[in-house]
DNA sequence: CATTATACATACATGAATGTATGTTTTCAA
DNA sequence: TTGAAAACATACATTCATGTATGTATAATG
């Protein structure tokens, strides 16, 4: 009882691809996928949303993931996570002033950041993303790669620390955990809103950061 | 053509409601959606888990209020903009040490939200929502109602500095933009995952931000 | 060169959520 | 005391996204 409308082919475009035909499809997909999510938020895209920027069809999508959460998925390890560990291997050459170090990183990648619009999309999608329904079986395993960085970070300041760099009272935990909170509400509010301007505000919020407010006069 | 499958009422529960029970009813409703919404998601939340949640059907959802997108706007102005400006008038009751007065404002502000489950699910609701879909709308109130906190903060700091509780060459965009960034980062990484606690880490993290990385020993 | 598996496009079936229409009971106002 | 309107519960219609089944043309393979 199948039956195509049109007796003469349907099939304009030529069908059967070569593998680098293949891949550009599938990179076609995330690519659109990744503009749908950023623009319309993962729950209101739909596969056919995702189809139709990319230019294809729904058959398409599926061939090459099985579901939206596969999509979602498939961009934290094929985007997300290079990008991470790229600027995690920044961490890795160790530098005589660690601390400047580190505060030459942050700025580097929020100006970087700030003309690079696929990697804002990406960074939207994954920083603060609602890990529910479809999703949350995603939750652990991305998690435990946010805490695996979150583990470098903190082994870096204890290098610093232990190489005299950095005051021996200072609790590598809480600097850590100082640092991943105020990068992560900062990169939410530039990437959700319109009140940070990276490129006049970067290095003057990162060095509030590490500077504080021992601006205070009169501590009681 | 309309007919009850029975004849005999099957309305075993009392109809019209004193204003008391109408009241009592919406506000089931809200705290239902709020737990929904802070469980599953506002898209993955359907009318009918919230009615069910409630104890009603989407019949009395649909006579309170004219969609989910509405739920979520009341929770926001009878819930959110309630704490956010009881915090706010915190601020207005001058000190003689306005620095130290804002470090021990958050460090409440965070304890107290350790013990309030509710307070947590409607900050975790509002704190990074996101606003598409049927919730574009809403997206340009709310955003004006939190850049009006963001004034009033930065219109704190400078009242600081007039008196001389703050460095004057301290630039109160850029100290109230650092407090909102690493505050909204630090409640997000608390509300969504669990690798802050809060009755362990406020305190120095809070203390943290306030010195900044002074640490340093030897600046290049 | 015939065949097979690939890389899709098209068609179909299903369920879930939504919005609306209508029914019912009770309170309250006239 | 008697409508009328409030405060719902129930029923209905429609849309939309999903998943799957099937068709089909081409590249790869032997």
């Amino acid at each position: 009882m199948y039956v195509f409308k049109a007796i003469r082919s349907c099939y304009n475009a030529r069908m059967r691809k070569t593998k680098e035909d293949t891949q550009k499809t599938r990179q076609d997909i995330l690519q659109a996928a990744v503009e749908n999510f950023s623009d319309k938020g993962f729950f209101n895209t739909s596969l056919n949303d995702i189809a139709k920027t990319a230019g294809v069809t729904r058959g398409a999508v599926y061939w090459h993931f099985d579901n939206k959460a596969e999509i979602f998925d498939a961009l934290h390890a094929d985007l997300h996570e290079p990008f991470i560990e790229h600027v995690l291997a920044d961490l890795e050459n160790d530098s005589p002033h660690p601390i400047l170090q580190l505060r030459d990183l942050m700025t580097r990648l929020l100006l970087e950041l700030a003309q690079n619009p696929t990697k804002q999309q990406v960074m939207g999608l994954f920083l603060n993303c609602d890990y529910s329904g479809v999703l949350a079986p995603f939750k652990a395993r991305h998690k435990a790669s946010k805490e695996e960085s979150l583990a470098l970070f903190q082994a870096y300041f204890k290098r610093a620390q232990d190489k005299g760099k950095l005051s021996p009272d200072a609790d590598p935990e809480i600097l850590t955990l100082t640092f991943h909170c105020f990068l992560k509400g900062l990169l939410i509010e530039y990437l959700n809103s319109d009140i940070i301007d990276l490129k006049a505000h970067a290095k003057p919020l990162i060095n509030q950061l590490f500077e504080g407010l021992k601006a205070v006069h009169d501590p009681a």
